[in-house]
Formats: structure tokens, sequence, C-alpha cells
DNA sequence: CGTAACTATGTCGGTGTTGACATAGTGGCC
DNA sequence: GGCCACTATGTCAACACCGACATAGTTACG
């Protein structure tokens, strides 16, 4: 099985979800992990339940198909802690941003902070969406067994509220140097 | 042109390259924030020349075909820099780590421990790494014109050293909090 | 004298990913 | 009553990407 396929097995490993919620769960900015468009999903999804990770049960739906309810089976609880311990492999970086602040000393200046405040709003929202999670998160009390669903849930979601917070102290340290500010904020 | 184009077309606007020198730059980990391999590198360098953003000139070289030397042309150097310049759309993530400790609460807590010790290590080798090229940056003075390659250079590399930082403090947040130790490390 | 690593370019097939097209019922708004 | 957004699943073609296969000269080491 791909990634894919795992992602979706740690949805349902949840709870059951129809197709639908899982695609809706997986595209951005839902899924600040993972992202996947439903046509993709859909294909998974079959592969799963053939290799017996995955069963469903359908009920009659809206529109031309049936609505299927899938969950994981035992197999796929299996398989899934299986992999979630294993080693994963090195991320092959990929950061449009990076490579168009590597290429900039060619764009005009103004174009490129322009480009850059764009960026820091844009991270700015996400940060703020990811830090209102974390409060809802914690009017609930914060997750104290650390071998809980919920606890995991918490953890990879404090990993996405410091790479947005790194993200955009490096982004406001670039652009007030580009703007030729000679502000005091070493970048250590 | 795809963004893979970009990334070469960055490295042929600093300084003439043949495909294989732009392969080993290409690979883990030196790019560190783009990858390929030179299967695909070979496919997207013709299809430069092919919409004349960039030129080679052939010369005899070991093996059975000629070395081909590339550089950008002038209608690349402002395409590129017209590109650089574009607000980059907002990145898919794909974080497999992530992905793993969201699972992790199935799976048995030892071996995720040494998961995470090994990524604790790697993490740590590569945040060396960067931090050496920037040691070798600095000694030749900092770069003090934002408008220049090297500047970009730089700027690109902090950004690495900061999300690396970053991913290790969280890490290692994580792995004592897994491990029971009552850290004083409040993750903010 | 062998052999391994490095330089150097190229093809091919399989898999992963994306966007477009297709169908159709329900609920809410104007 | 019309229109739009949402629920809901599915197919298809194009493209991106990766590993394997293929070829072959040079250099360095033992």
């Amino acid at each position: 099985m791909n990634t894919l396929g795992y992602a979706i097995l740690g949805l349902l490993a949840r709870r059951p979800h129809s197709g639908y919620e899982v695609a809706a769960k997986m595209r951005t900015p839902i899924g600040y992990f993972w992202t996947a468009g439903h046509a993709q999903i859909h294909g998974t999804l079959a592969r799963l339940v053939e290799s017996g990770l995955v069963a469903f049960t359908t009920e009659p739906g809206p529109g031309p198909h049936d609505k299927k309810l899938y969950s994981a089976t035992g197999a796929g609880r299996d398989e899934l802690a299986r992999w979630a311990a294993s080693p994963p492999p090195a991320p092959q970086p990929r950061n449009e941003l990076l490579l168009r602040v590597y290429n900039g000393w060619l764009a005009d200046p103004g174009e490129v902070l322009a480009m850059l405040d764009g960026e820091i709003a844009r991270h700015r929202d996400v940060l703020d969406t990811y830090q209102g999670l974390r409060a809802a998160f914690e009017r609930n009390g914060a997750p104290d067994d650390p071998r809980s669903a919920r606890f995991a849930d918490y953890a990879t979601l404090l990993a996405g509220i410091g790479s947005e917070r790194e993200e955009l102290r490096w982004l406001r340290w670039l652009r007030n140097t580009l703007r030729g500010n000679g502000n005091g904020a070493r970048s250590q």
C-alpha cells in the first residue's frame, strides 16, 4: 500500500467515513500533512478493500450511486500500526517559495516584496486557523495520555503551528532585509 | 514550463552546467529545496532548449555520448525573473513523519521511540551540514547586497537551517513527552 | 592487471497525482 | 420556480516522477 493508503487508513481507524468525508478532510487546507483529490481517494479505497484492510457497508444515498461507509478492519489496524513505527524515507524537499527566492535576484525588487507580503498574509491565516484548533483542543483539557488518538492529533497540530511560525519568522526577516530596513533582528 | 524547469533554469542563470552537474546538485541532500533524478532532468533540459530558454554547446566527453554544456539564454533569464516574482501556489503538504505520528497511538511505544530517535539523528546530521555551509559562507563575509545571487543562496540556506531547527525542537519535545519525562520544556 | 568509482547521456515502464467530465438528489436562498 | 451549493461516487487523459536498464571512457587504488 502507498502512503495515501495509510493516510486514509489513519482516518478510518479513528471512525468510519464515507469516501466523500475522506475527500473533505484530505483537501487543503484541512489536511495539513497529506492531501489528495477525490479521484485519487476512490481508487485507493478500492485497493484498500481489495487487500482486506478496509471494509464497507452500503447505504442508499443521494445521487446516482449508493453511499458507502468505510471502516478499518483488524488487519488494517495491524498493518497501520506496523507502518507507523517503521522509519520514514528521507523526504524529497520541494519548496516553490524557496525556489522563487533563490531566483529573486533576477526579478524586480518591488514585485518580489509584493509576493513575499502575499505569502506572509497567507501563512498568518494558516497559523490563525491552527491556533484556533489548538484553543478548541485545550478548552477540553490538554491531552494527557500520550498513547491516545487525541494526543496524536494534538502533537501533529503542534508541529504545524511550529513550522508555520518558523516560516513566518523567516519570511519577515527576508522582507525586512530586502526592504533595506536596518532591522536588529538577527537571523541566528 | 513546470517547476523543475525553473529549478534547472535557476542553476543555469548562475553559471553553465552539464546535465550531469545539474543532476549532482539536484540529488539529495545537496538540493535542499528541490530534487530530481537525472532521468527527469534530461527530458526537462530538452524541453527548455526546445522553448528557447536554454542553449547548449557540444564537447567531446567520456562515454558514448557527447558532453553538452547548457546555459540560460536572455529569454530564459527574462522568463525566470517573471516567474520568480509571481505568487507561488499553496503547497500541498506531504509529510510522512507527521502521518506516522498521527497513527503512532496504534503502534508499540518502544518502536515509535526508536523511530523518533532515528529521525532526530538524521535531522541533526542535516542541520550540521547546513551549519557547515553557513560557516563557509560567512568566512567570506556575510552577503551585503540583497539583490545578488549570493544573497539569494544565503537566504535559502537560512530557511533550511530554521526549518531543520524547528523540526528538531518538535521531535525532541515529542520524544520526551512519549518517554514520560516530566520535562519542563513547554511547547509554547 | 583487475575493478570500482566517477563522469556522462539517454530510454522505458510503472506508479502517483491532477483536473476535467459525468451523473443526480437535497436543502436553502431570493 | 430557478439557481446554487452541497452531498456523493465514479471515469479518463495528461503529466510528473522514480527506478531500472543501457552504454562507455577516465582515474585511482590495491
